[in-house]
DNA sequence: AATGAAATCGACCAGCA
DNA sequence: TGCTGGTCGATTTCATT
């Protein structure tokens, strides 16, 4: 199935303000809310529900912390495959399903994937590379540790510039 | 400033099950949480808070569709710096400050840096990559384009073995 | 971990700009 | 189409067992 076009909804300043302050914390209530946006309880309620049905809001979810249960180890691997036509696809399926990954990249260039995994140990980290080469098509794996996560991915608004959010506004 | 050693909470499967749910989708009350985990309603409300408190669910937030926000090219970007001491720090909040960028890894080896950052288009590629080589200390940079995100890092516990799970509970 | 009561919240509506 | 202010039922919260 081909992704599906996004419907294009357009967002104004209060819609970008109502995403950046949920983006970042979703447990205030809409009267919380409401002051904080300097807005009415319903508008606010009229909105996030315009931004959910509009999947612009695609979920609400808990964050965790991953030390909280034991993934001392990030890691990032580049994984190189045999190039041969319909391949990557089942390849990257498999990486995906692999135990510890947690974000699986499909790129342009000789690297073709970049998988991140939490581990607890050194052990599953052999493991999942075993697993890894072990994968029909595989060829090559690339492993390096993560020192220290400066910026995690769980903003979107927030990072972008002032100029980026324009876009978003004036078309 | 040192990362604050975790107090180790000890979970027990029915927090796990509770982390699972909620990472995956958080909008659902109560009744809902308790009645798919076999739980009363009072129990998931103390178990939940107990998890809040003890830092596991570190936040819980919106989660926003980048292609909403005009946000269609993802890259990668390994970034190598010139080796003195104390550099690397700097470096590291300067490309976390960056517009456009997501996440940033500090790593060992040779790279020192990977950022994944989240663009509208390739003018801001470029300006972004100009940043970065302008900053103090950055030596080279070189930048893949992800054509598919196969998958994203917004699980822990569903990424985890029955293996990874049972070093929780048991320690 | 369950109960029940009190406090709070979110959904909805009629009316309005 | 987007918003207001108010109401009501649903939900969370909390003290108690």
């Amino acid at each position: 199935m081909e992704h599906a076009e996004r419907t294009d909804v357009d967002l104004d300043e209060t819609d970008l303000a109502i995403l950046e302050r949920v983006e970042r914390d979703d447990e205030a209530n809409l009267e919380e809310l409401a002051a904080e946006l300097g807005l009415s309880k319903s508008a606010v309620h009229y909105r996030l529900n315009k931004l959910k049905d509009a999947d612009v809001i695609t979920s609400v979810s808990a964050d965790i912390d991953p030390l909280a249960l034991g993934l001392n180890m990030l890691v990032i691997t580049e994984v190189s495959v045999v190039h041969e036509r319909g391949y990557a696809e089942g390849i990257g399926q498999q990486l995906t399903d692999l135990d510890g990954t947690s974000q699986v990249y499909y790129t342009m260039g000789d690297i073709d994937f970049v998988v991140i995994s939490r581990l607890q140990d050194r052990e599953q980290l052999n493991d999942l590379i075993d697993e890894m080469v072990s994968i029909d098509g595989v060829n090559e794996t690339a492993s390096t540790f993560v020192m220290n996560e400066l910026k995690t991915g769980d903003r979107t608004v927030a990072n972008m510039s002032e100029t980026m959010l324009a876009n978003v506004v004036d078309d």
